[in-house]
DNA sequence: TATGAATGAGTATTCATTCAT
DNA sequence: GATGAATGAATACTCATTCAT
C-alpha cells in the first residue's frame, strides 16, 4: 500500500504523525477526530484523506511507523553482548522505560493501541505485532547461554512468564502513574527474583 | 437504584441482557449503539430507557449483573479445601474455562469492560471490581499452607507472576481463538511447572 | 366537550389542577411534561388521558378553570357601587394585586397562558379570554357616570389606554419581581394621573 | 464571533435566514426544529451547524441581524425634524407599518422572540435588546420640545402611556390579522386623540 | 375504572468522507 | 496538489399517546 503521506515533506509528515498520535492515544480509534487532527497539524481536510485514503489506513500507518520507531530504537539500545537472558531483559526493561520519557507519544500511542476497543483494529494491531514481536524474540535468543538455567528445554515458558510479568508490572506502574524510577525499582526487584528463580 | 428491568420477564431479561452484552463487548461502551441493542432484542426504542434510565446505568446494572453470575460460580466451583495454592489456582482457571463455555457473552463482555476506553467507564468498572478481586485473592490466602514454598517470603511476587501469566496465556489463547482444551493443556503445563519452580 | 374529570372527586380534581398549572405554569405548554404532572398528582399515566383525552384538551379545560376562578374572584371583590370608573378600575387593579397572593399559582399559569409560546394554543386561548373580557367590560360599563369624563364619546379609547398602560405596568412589575407593594404604588400614581387627564 | 454563515452567498444565507425565523416564530426556540428549518431551506443537516455552530447561536446570530434590519429602517425612516413628540410617535408607527409589509418574517420573529418561553434564551434576548431600546429612546427624548405639554413633568408616565398603548393596539390587530389600513387608522385615531389629551 | 409498560417519531448534534473549485 | 463546504447516517435520549391487563 503506498500512500500519498510518503511524498509529503519531513517535516511537515512529523507534524501529522504527532499530532495524529496524540488524538489517537488520548481518544481510541474511534472517538479520535479527524477533525481535531488536522487542526492541530494545520492541514485542510481534504489532505488527510488524499495522504492516507481514509481513517483506518491513517491509523495502521502510524502504528507501522511508531513501531518501527520503537524497534529501531531498542535494536540500538538494548545490550546483545552478553549471552545472559536476564541481562538482555533488564536492559530491553531500561529501553522501554527510557523510551517513556524519549518518545511518549509513540509509546502512549502504542500502548493504547494495543487494547483498542474496536475489535477490528484491535486485531488487525494484534497480528501486524506479532510479526514484529516474533522477530525480537529471535534476535533475544541469538547467542544466548542457556547453560545458565536451571531447566534449559523450558526456555520458551521461560519468555512467556517473564515477558507477562515484566509487561504487567509496566503497564500497572503506567496505569497507577507511578514515576519511572518506581516502576524501575520493581522491575529491579523482580528479575533479582527471576535469577534466583532460573538460574543455576 | 432499582432499575425497572427487574420487572421484567426472565426470559426477556435475559435477552436483553444478552444482547447489551455482545455490543458493549465487541464495540465498547461509547461505540456500542443503544439503537442495535433493541433491535437485537426486539424491543422498542423507548423501553430501553424505561428499564434503565440512561445508557450508562444500563452499563454498570449489566457489568454487577455479569460481575455477580462470574463470582458465584467461580466461588462455587473453586477447590479450596486443599491449602495447596497450585491447587486452588489450577480449579480457578478450570472455572474461567468452563465460564467461557457456559457464558461466553458474559466473559467476553467482563474483559472487555475491564479496559474500557472510556476513562469515566473504565475507573468506575476498575472501582466496583477491585472490591471483589480483593475478596477473591483474601479467599486465595486463607488457610494457604506457605510452608510447601521454597521462599514463603516471596509469596506477593509469586501470585503476581502467577496470575500475569495464566491470564496472559488465557487472553492470547481467546485471541487466536484456540479452543478450550488446547488453552487448558497449555495452562496445566505451566501450573506443573510453577510447581516445580515454587515449591520444595 | 364533557371530560372525564369531571366525575373525579372535588380533592382529587384540585390536586390535578393544581400540579398542573404549576407545571404549564413555569415552562409553557410545549415543554410542560405530562409524567410531571402525574408524579406530582400522584395518578397514573393513563388516568389524565382519561380524563382529559389529551395534552391540548388538558391544557384548555384548566385554562377555563382558571379563568373562572379569578374572573368569579374580581366580580365578587370589584366594587361597582360607585359610578366613577377608576374608582372600579382601582378596585380591579387591587383584586389582581390580591389574586396574586390568594391564588398565585392560577395567576402565574394564567399570565403565562396568554403569552405561550406555541401558536395554536395562544391563539385558541386569545379567543376564549375575548369572550370573558367582553363581559367584564360590559360590565364596567354598567351603571357607569359619563359625565366625569371630559370626552365621554372617547370611552372606549379611554377603557383600551387604561387598560394597555395598568397591564404593561402589572406586567413589568411581575417581570422585575418587584414586591406588591411598589407595584400597587406605582399603579395609584398612574391612576391619579388619569385623573387628572380625563375627568372634569 | 465570526460564524461561517458570513461565507455564503447572500441569496443562499437570505433563504436559510427566511426560513429559521418563520420556524422559530410560529415554534419558539425550544419548540422549533433545526430538522424542518434545513428541509424548508434545502440545505444538509450539517450545513446548518458549520453556518452557526449550534441551534442557540444561530438564534442569536438572527435575532441579532433582525434587530438591526429593524433599527435601521427606524432611524432611517423616523422624521427627527420636528420636536413634537406626537409627530416622532406617529413617524416610528408608520416605520413600523411599513416594516410589517415590507419585512413581515423579521418583524414576527423579533416581536415573538421577545416573550419567548425559554428563559435563558428571553433573558439573553432582553439583555441585547435594552441597549437598542434606550438608545432609540434618547433619540426620541433629544430636542424635543416640552412646552407642548400640559404637564411637562409627567412626561415619563406620558411615554410609557403612548408606548403601552400604541403596542397594544399593534399587537391586537396583528393577532385578529386586521390588515394594514385598518391598524394604521385606528393608530391615527389613538394619536389624534393624544393629541388633545396631553398637549396644550 | 385505573394502571403503567410499550411505542416510535421526534430532538440537537457529530463526523468521516466526497468533490467542485 | 490542496482546499474546505456539503453531506447524511449515526448518536443518546424524550414524551405524548395507546392498550392489554
Amino acid at each position: 500500500m503506498n500512500l500519498l503521506i510518503e511524498n509529503v515533506t519531513q517535516e511537515k509528515k512529523n507534524r501529522i504523525l504527532n499530532c495524529a498520535m496524540e488524538e489517537f492515544a488520548s481518544k481510541g480509534y474511534d472517538r479520535a477526530s479527524t477533525n481535531a487532527i488536522i487542526k492541530k497539524a494545520g492541514i485542510s481536510k481534504g489532505a488527510i484523506f488524499q495522504y492516507f485514503m481514509n481513517k483506518e489506513l491513517m491509523f495502521y500507518y502510524i502504528f507501522d511507523h511508531a513501531e518501527k520507531q520503537i524497534k529501531d530504537y531498542i535494536l540500538d539500545n538494548i545490550d546483545l553482548n552478553s549471552p545472559d537472558l536476564l541481562i538482555r531483559v533488564q536492559s530491553y526493561m531500561d529501553s522501554m522505560l527510557n523510551l517513556l520519557t524519549d518518545f511518549p507519544r509513540t509509546m502512549e500511542f502504542i500502548l493504547k493501541a494495543r487494547s483498542d476497543d474496536n475489535i477490528g483494529i484491535k486485531s488487525e494491531i494484534l497480528k501486524r505485532e506479532s510479526d514484529s514481536y516474533n522477530k525480537l524474540e529471535e534476535v533475544f535468543k541469538t547467542g544466548l547461554d542457556i547453560e545458565l538455567f536451571k531447566s534449559p528445554k523450558e526456555l520458551d515458558k521461560i519468555i512467556i512468564i517473564l515477558k507477562s510479568t515484566l509487561d504487567k508490572l509496566l503497564e500497572d506502574g503506567l496505569n497507577s502513574s507511578l514515576d519511572k524510577s518506581e516502576i524501575y525499582d520493581t522491575i529491579c526487584d523482580y528479575i533479582s527474583y527471576f535469577r534466583k528463580l532460573f538460574y543455576i
